[in-house]
DNA sequence: TATTAGCACTCTATGGAGAGGAGTGCTAAA
DNA sequence: TTTAGCACTCCTCTCCATAGAGTGCTAATA
């Protein structure tokens, strides 16, 4: 643990370079923040914390800049004692959903607008995977010549609908004692049970002949093929304009990443697996292309169950606090959204 | 119009530059293009194509570069003779889509990064409006509480499902019958034309008491709210990989003008209003934040009606030829396969 | 013992000078 | 009409010197 003094020391540069990304000297630390210490004993302390590997020096005579383990170090501070409540961005937010019903989608796609708005990053949002979700409805309509449309709705508001092809020429009559059935047997259960136990039963009946059963099975299966989770990220151009952004190879990298949903949405799995507000710093990040930024994110609950991930991910330079505090905030409030039951 | 040999010259020196984003010198050209005339005769061609307006000097002692005029020339030739048929986008395409059935926004999603991959630009695709599609069924099913859930199909494949509440407490049965009503009087008209009738009604029975009819007007006109086009942009990271790209502030423009969807239609529309290929090139768009881009663009149609917008943007300095006959090549295909209805 | 003043040292950033080079325009000859 | 030759322009790259910021160390101080 550090000393007070020491702590001081190191929150005052990372708060200056925070504000500014130039290497902090021991002069200006000293001005800045009012320390009743010469540059000189401030520049022991620097040497001390850069020994200890919170602050590195980009060369010999430049000033200090804060490590991934200097600003962990800020943050546990800060996550143990100091997240607030962001009212503006719960403000924003009401603004801009109050007409959605039951759209989590759409939801989503503002809370990542307001979320990059408000802290200049990049905002995220992952919608829940449908594996734990309920089903509490699915209505089979017959669409032209041989499609059928599929909709499936669930008790936490994720709404599917698909097109797929009838290839049993079902009629109308069948489609409607199909989807009868197929309510009887799995209401109330999540698409997960639902897919095993699909699986199963069409498997045990393979070498049956095609009864309706049969065939309702399979076009349930198919409905429920490819029913997977929707990344919004939002804010490049208004992270562009950081002056961390000065490097072209920078920025290639941060739009392959963000460009690739698929290795997101398994990065913030892994990331966020415990309750509350996750911070992963620079090199702590698995994808080395994102080394450095930062990943602020957290999960909302959808009717107690945790759901999806919400977050931002900015430059490891980055005001912590504010962020953090922004992101638990629009966990809460999505939460609590959609255990209201959708937009308003 | 000019004369076959200076036209030559223009052509070589487009087409150099196309190859490698520096001036163009007349050496270069004579060697490269094996002109049989020295360089000081391609020299005072291309005087003369710079005092026409065709090139230009970076700096006095620099080679040349082509213009706007340039390129505007250049293309005029490739449209009037050599659009032809790009084979390779239409295998990847029929790969790629293969699965999607009546998913135009599937298709067109994958139809641009198709064309991002092809062209290593940006490939982009609007969907149609919904203004021109024809109603073909509107399902009206009980969510939970006061929610309903709202299910549209038209002849075109344009599927929307909306919750909205419920604000006259309907009952099931109440459902059922307002479905049949709008179904029976809306369905083979367009949506605009739905729309229109919609105001017009709902502003004459103003002053009737809550009859169901009104109620199930009233539940469509909310149904259709907000019905809007889609727009997909794929490719940023591919095209930041151009040497044209090192200058951080277009980037910044770019990623702007792109995060702006809205925008992004009206230009589109605006650009597209004839059949065929459209190139836009450079300061010829009316948004100036692009004038370092070009814009090839065709509409595709839907059940021969012209629907949305597919095409590339790159940086003017682009092999115009063949993006050209990308995007043509990939506007009949989705014509084809939207009139055939849907994915396969 | 902890702090501080002083100072030599290191490294970067900046800007100017000069060389090199590419390409032009012009002139005069073929 | 074409071409060779040449002077000229302007960019780019490199080198170098300088200024400035900030450090680490040492010795003095409270």
């Amino acid at each position: 643990m550090l000393d007070e003094r020491t702590e001081r020391v190191l929150w005052a540069v990372i708060q200056s370079y925070i504000e500014n990304p130039d290497p902090v000297g021991s002069r200006y630390v000293t001005k800045k923040y009012a320390f009743s210490y010469s540059p000189a004993t401030i520049r022991n302390i620097m040497a001390d914390l850069e020994d200890m590997g919170y602050l590195k020096q980009p060369h010999t005579s430049a000033g200090r800049v804060p490590t991934d383990k200097g600003y962990r170090y800020f943050v546990e501070h800060i996550i143990s004692r100091d997240i607030g409540y962001d009212e503006r961005l719960v403000e924003e937010l009401e603004r801009r959903i109050k007409n959605m019903v039951e759209d989590m989608d759409g939801v989503l796609n503002e809370a990542t607008k307001t979320l990059s708005t408000l802290s200049h990053f990049l905002g995220l949002a992952i919608s829940p995977g449908p594996e734990g979700s309920t089903l509490r409805r699915i209505e089979l309509v017959p669409y032209k010549d041989d499609r059928i449309a599929v909709l499936i709705l669930t008790d936490e508001g994720v709404i599917k609908h698909k097109i797929i092809k009838n290839e049993f020429s079902l009629t109308a009559n069948d489609l409607s004692s199909i989807a009868k059935y197929l309510n009887r047997e799995f209401t109330g259960y999540t698409i997960k049970e639902i897919r095993n136990q699909l699986v199963k039963e069409l498997a045990e009946d393979k070498n049956l002949c095609d009864t309706l059963i049969e065939r309702a099975l399979k076009l349930c299966h198919e409905s429920l093929d490819e029913y997977g989770a929707n990344v919004f990220i939002t804010g490049l151009s208004s992270i562009l304009d950081l002056p961390d952004f000065t490097d072209i190879e920078k920025i290639k990298e941060l739009s392959k990443a963000i460009e690739d949903k698929h290795k997101m949405i398994k990065l913030l799995d892994r990331i966020v697996q415990t309750e509350g507000v996750q911070v992963v710093i620079g090199s702590e990040n698995p994808i080395k292309e994102m080394s450095a930024m930062s990943i602020i994110a957290s999960t909302y609950k959808d009717k107690d169950r945790p759901a999806g991930i919400v977050g931002v991910i900015g430059p490891k330079r980055m005001d912590y606090k504010a962020v953090i505090t922004l992101v638990d905030t629009a966990a809460r409030y999505l939460s609590k959204i959609f255990e209201e039951g959708g937009g308003k």
